[in-house]
DNA sequence: CTTGAATCTGACATGGATGTCAGCTTCTAC
DNA sequence: GTAGAAGCTGACATCCATGTCAGATTCAAG
C-alpha cells in the first residue's frame, strides 16, 4: 500500500509517516518513481511506534528497540544489548509510574465528575438530566 | 514556606512554581518585600498539578478543575459546571486509553527484556552476570 | 497525451512546560 | 551595617513530534 492509505489505516499523518521513516523507524521500499510503498506489517508497526512515542519514549530510543521485538517487518528479532536492556528497564519503571499518576489523576476526574453528577439527580448515569 | 522549601518538598523546578502561580494554579501570599509564602497545603496542590499535567490536561483545563477539587487550598469545592463535566469526561476517556497504550508498551519492553535475559543465564532475576 | 489525484522533498511554524540567564531586591545572620 | 543566600521579574532558548505550505514529480484513468 502506498503512505495514503497506510495513515488512514494506521490514524497517523502522512507527515508522521516520513518522519518516522526518517528516523529509522519504518522501513519503506520505493515504486521506480520513489513513492514509498509498505506491505500489510507496517499499520502494525505504526501503531506499535505510536505507542511507544506516547509512552514517552524518544525516536532514537525506539529505533534501537524495534529490531529486538518482532512484529513482521521481516528480520529476525534481535537480541537486545546488555546497555539497551538496562535502559529499557529503566523505562519500563518509569512508564509504570506513569501508569500510576494517570490511575490517580483518573480517579480524581471521576471524583470531581461524580460531585457534579450525584447531588442533582442521583441517577447512577447521566447526570442531571 | 517559601518557594525554594516547597520546590524542594514537591520536587518541583522554583521555575514551574512559578508559571503554575501565572497560570493559576497556585495561589503565593506574598511577603512585605515581595516573596512567595506557602502555607502546608501548597505541597499536595502541586502534586496533584503535576500529575494533571503529566496526564496531558493544559494549565487552563486545570484551572478550572481546581476550584472543584478540595485539597485543602482553603476555598470549599466548587461544583463543576455542566460543560466543564463533559470536557473532563472526554479527558478521563483520553486518560483511559492512554492508560491501555501504556500498559501494552509497558509489556513490549517487558518481552524484550525478558528475551534478553531469559536465554543466556536462565535466573528469573539479574540476567545474564 | 492529458488531467487530476496522490506523492515527493525541503523548509518553516507551533505548542507548552521547563531551563537558563541577567540584573535587581529582599531576607537572614553576624 | 554588611555579606551572602534566596527570591523577584522578564526575556529568550529548548525539545521534538507534528502541522502546514510551496513547488515539482509521479501515478492512474480517460
Amino acid at each position: 500500500m502506498r503512505i495514503g492509505e497506510l495513515a488512514r489505516r494506521s490514524g497517523v499523518s502522512e507527515r508522521s509517516l516520513r518522519y518516522y521513516e526518517q528516523q529509522g523507524l519504518l522501513r519503506a521500499e520505493r515504486t521506480p518513481g520513489g513513492h514509498r510503498e509498505y506491505g500489510e506489517w507496517a499499520v502494525d508497526r505504526v501503531v506499535h511506534v505510536q505507542e511507544l512515542l506516547a509512552a514517552g519514549l524518544n525516536s532514537a530510543k525506539i529505533a534501537r528497540l524495534l529490531p529486538c521485538m518482532r512484529d513482521g517487518d521481516g528480520g529476525p528479532s534481535e537480541i537486545a544489548t546488555q546497555r539497551l536492556v538496562e535502559e529499557l528497564v529503566g523505562e519500563r519503571d518509569r512508564i509504570d509510574r506513569m501508569i500510576g499518576d494517570l490511575v490517580r489523576s483518573r480517579d480524581v476526574l471521576d471524583e470531581v465528575i461524580d460531585a457534579a453528577s450525584g447531588p442533582p439527580g442521583r441517577g447512577p448515569r447521566g447526570g442531571p438530566a
